[in-house]
RNA sequence: GUCCCGUUCGUCUAGAGGCCUAGGACACCGCCCUCUCACGGCGGUAACAGGGGUUCGAAUCCCCUACGGGACGCCA
């Protein structure tokens, strides 16, 4: 069978994390199968719809690259097609017209808990119809029996069908509702497999009786568990991020979002940590849970870590850069590129994000004089800051390379009787206003010689 | 309320009747490394929701209960 997946969110909202994991479960199962992976923006909700929350996923997709095949479809653009399958569907006695009001259905409904919509114009004459009234169209379900479905994820999954009730197909303006589109699309589009989230699971009854009713075969389904906030409620804003637009923004790489998200919900034995081509090659749905999973920030900020120490170093200067534009005190020129360029693998071993890459070479470009945490402050005592005289002496001395400035410092240790950290940490508050950074001979080397030697005449007596 | 789904360390999970005195990862706590902070290395605390069955044997199969989630729109 070709597999043919689609990611089809409705453009009401951002691209959640949620959102992203659907999409991200499509491509690789795709990719895996050697399918094509589509795009179909469900905006059939012309109220909600918006060009701007179509443009965020477009962009959040692209972003965690995930960019599927084909063109982009835009469900709103098929309503003719929905209503000519509507048109069918009654033609062939598997839907009718309905005339019920809006006031003798809120009636129907408060008549007591767990009512289903039986409509009177299931079985009546059109003929009897009120004048001028525009009908919706509803679905002539099955009464009796029940309705199965073989679910990749969660199994067989059955309901009687006396609990559904026949929903309406096609509104009374004759814009199809988001079931009958999405079984009418998925059918043209011609998916093999339908993968989204479990909210949607018991959609899949009633789209399944739309799929027997025009006798099409239906899609094989999978219902992936959804993610929930970290208190175990459903996600919302008080968690954090939630947009994926937001975790870019936070300083996550696209690379450690996707491994993560890949992993919550979904485990190969004790693999951990992959690329997108080692998801292609070992994705697949029978290895997805059926639990919902929560977010856990803390274990996405170290597969971040991860990730961010594959980057290239020149890539995360440049983006570092980026993200310090605007900071007071700061000049980012080529000279500020190069220094985090060269303490570079010192930085990422230390960040967990590119925030905190940024805020931690932030120093490296800074003017004098420098900001000091309090820390290092308390660090220059008189003492210290005379002994810092002799420091720059003995480094002006040094050929400036790691180990001449690691030779000449513990050198100068020695001779003073002090232990090096003695040495190296009003040293360190000197050259970066801070109680910590990287190694001290690493920081020296980026700041350069005359840097360097300037910070610290700046800091001594 | 009704229907559907789920439930292994705090979190993500491995586990498809004996390999489980339940494994890994994150977090946490020690120790080592060490110029600070990280990284790394080593070690530790910590779980099969509860109750009944089935079986020689159950985390794994069945039933019930509890708890959690989802769906019940002319929203998607």
């Amino acid at each position: 069978m070709t597999v043919r997946v689609r990611f089809a969110p409705s453009p009401t909202g951002l691209l959640h994390i949620g959102g992203a994991r659907t999409a991200l479960f499509n491509l690789l199962f795709a990719r895996h199968h050697g399918g094509e992976f589509l795009l179909r923006i469900e905006d059939t909700d012309r109220e909600r719809s918006t060009e701007e929350a179509t443009r965020v996923i477009l962009e959040g997709l692209e972003w965690l690259g995930l960019m599927h095949d084909g063109q982009t479809v835009f469900q709103s653009q098929l309503a003719g097609r929905h209503a000519e399958v509507a048109r069918e569907m009654v033609a062939r006695g598997a839907a009718y017209h309905c005339w019920l009001s809006a006031d003798e259905l809120k009636a129907m409904r408060e008549a007591g808990p767990n009512v289903r919509i039986r409509s009177p114009w299931r079985d009546r004459d059109p003929a009897e119809a009120p004048l001028g009234v525009p009908p919706v169209v509803r679905l002539k379900a099955p009464r009796e029996g029940e309705t199965v479905i073989d679910d990749l994820v969660q199994g067989i999954v059955r309901v009687a069908n006396a609990e559904l009730d026949d929903m309406i197909i096609l509104r009374s303006d004759g814009t199809p509702t988001y079931q009958h589109a999405v079984v009418v699309d998925d059918h043209d589009m011609a998916i093999s497999h339908v993968i989204r989230g479990d909210d949607h699971l018991t959609n899949a009854f009633r789209q399944a009786q739309i799929y027997d009713a025009m006798g099409w075969e239906r899609p094989r389904f999978a219902h992936i568990p959804l993610i929930h906030g970290e208190d175990g409620k459903k996600l919302s804003k008080r968690h954090g991020a939630v947009s994926v637009l937001e975790f870019q923004e936070q300083g996550y790489l696209p690379e450690a979002v996707c491994n993560y998200l890949l992993r919550l919900g979904w485990a190969h034995g004790d693999v951990e940590l992959l690329d997108r081509e080692e998801a292609v090659r070992l994705f697949d749905l029978d290895g997805v849970g059926r639990g919902a999973a929560r977010m856990d920030y803390a274990k996405l900020a170290h597969v971040n870590a991860h990730w961010l120490k594959q980057r290239d170093d020149g890539w995360l200067a440049g983006e570092v850069a980026r993200r310090l534009v605007g900071r007071p005190g700061l000049s980012l020129g080529t000279e500020a590129i190069h220094r985090f360029r060269v303490l570079m693998p010192a930085l990422k071993e230390r960040a967990k994000t590119l925030v905190e890459l940024a805020d931690a070479a932030a120093f490296l470009a800074h003017g004098l004089p420098l900001p000091m945490v309090p820390k290092a402050a308390a660090l220059l005592t008189a003492e210290n800051r005379l002994m810092l005289r002799d420091v720059e002496a003995a480094l002006a001395a040094s050929d400036f390379s790691v180990a001449g400035i690691d030779a000449a410092l513990r050198g100068f240790a020695e001779a003073k009787e002090l232990k090096l950290g003695q040495v190296a940490q009003p040293l360190r508050a000197a050259l970066t206003g801070s109680n910590v950074s990287p190694g001290i001979d690493a920081v020296l080397v980026a700041l350069g010689r005359e840097e360097a030697l300037a910070r610290i005449a700046a800091a001594s007596v």
